[in-house]
DNA sequence: CGCGTCCTTGAACCGCGTCAAGCCAGGTGG
DNA sequence: CCACCTGGCTTGACGCGGTTCAAGGACGCG
């Protein structure tokens, strides 16, 4: 099995603007390390549906998302996929080392989305000569270590409509919503499922009961949540939401 | 609610020979914030079953383990609590951030537990002036991250059973072992049922079944673990176990 | 010796995963 | 333009597994 990559882009690496949490993270690289990762074209677009990199393959090194969706997924031998973490803009896929060790899991794309491979060589340049990123990068990994814990606890002992109403939220919280708003989710019922640890069946059922009682509405495979506050006060018994934002 | 905390030692940070996953940490520190966590009196001595820090408390800082287990505990409002990762030896608890910001989880000291606190502007410090120490850190980060992935997709695909074949496992990739000794688990049934994500009641199932098929031994609350790699076996569909250790 | 705590085992209810059938939308070809 | 087909959504029915409740036993402690 070998990474697999898609088309090659001719750029050095953008600041960004339009994505916070990655332009955080890059405008602390020196110029030196830019020029380097430009000169070694190490950003790639990753066409939807592909994989960033696949499961079994070997660690490299670490991908940022510059714009675009992914998901950290997981197969286990019975074809069954878990989809374990969501990434967006800015967000780090992939996870470095100095020895050769093998990934348990693959990422891939969502929608079309810019990434940029930093080869563990390159990381360490960047660490080594900029303390602000590498405080950042360690920010990000203990947030996300937060959040994949509390899934952890959630998961373990939510029922089925609860984890389900969670795959909800995680999304939104995942790719952004402002609480005003009316929120598209545009995921097929086995997706949704493949969060939520459970079939499409349990999910159609829980969208029947939402819709229902006026948390949601559907069009088609589409969901738009409508009543926000309410939908996470499902799940208050759980979690201080404050802390997936 | 505030901060509890044991008593504080008046040593300095220790090169901790006998625990290699700190040493390496540590070992990266300049004098100066090694001379400067010493005056500052930031080692603690946790007793067992004290907390090293309680759900809810504001973020301060990070702890590093020198010598003890720790288990990191989330309870819901019905007053469950979930084993979310046990921490050994060199290993990281909480979660370092630059804004105010809530734990929503605690952790225990499982038995009598060496703490360094490294606040936050002193972390910052330390990865500034040594890169190879964040680079550490990085990798920890990235490495409890992978499991606690992991951990996620094979609770939401196994059923009870497996879960607590996986919590004993889990449990001596914790705190270390050896392949060819006999391991001893000294764990209340609720402990482990904490971990797993299930009851006593099932846990005690398990522990009879897996007598009965000579996979393990037990004397009251104590599990002696007979055939390891028999054991891994049983959970061979979902995992690669090279990932755990 | 009595009490409390934890482990163990049995029994009953019910949640949910699975199977199956019906429905609807989009795509294709005659 | 319609008939057909395919794939995903929906809903119902069934059966298994696990949580929960309850009772009995082993052990330590006062």
């Amino acid at each position: 099995m070998r990474i697999q990559k898609g088309n090659v882009l001719n750029t050095s690496i953008p600041t960004c603007r339009n994505c916070p949490n990655l332009s955080c993270l890059i405008q602390y690289c020196d110029q030196e390390a830019k020029a380097f990762a430009g000169e070694n074209k190490i950003n790639y677009l990753i066409p939807k549906d592909q994989y960033v990199f696949q499961e079994g393959s070997l660690v490299l090194g670490a991908y940022f998302i510059f714009k675009g969706k992914a998901k950290v997924v997981s197969n286990n031998l019975q074809n069954r996929q878990q989809t374990v973490r969501l990434a967006g803009d800015g967000h780090i896929l992939g996870h470095m080392t100095l020895d050769k060790e093998f990934y348990p899991i693959g990422a891939v794309a969502m929608e079309d989305t810019k990434v940029c491979f930093l080869e563990n060589k390159l990381f360490f340049q960047l660490i080594s000569n900029n303390p602000k990123f590498a405080y950042q990068v360690i920010r990000f990994y203990s947030k996300e270590l937060r959040k994949s814990e509390l899934r952890n606890r959630s998961f373990s002992q939510m029922k089925t409509f609860e984890k389900i109403v969670f795959a909800f939220l995680y999304i939104c919280s995942s790719f952004g919503y402002t609480e005003k708003e009316k929120i598209l989710i545009d995921f097929s019922r086995a997706e949704i499922a493949a969060i939520a640890g459970t079939n499409p069946e349990q999910v159609s059922r829980s969208i029947s009961l939402l819709k229902e009682k006026g948390y949601l509405e559907s069009d088609g495979q589409k969901i738009i949540i409508t009543d926000m506050p309410k939908l996470k006060e499902l799940l208050s018994p759980y979690l201080s939401w404050e802390i997936l934002e």
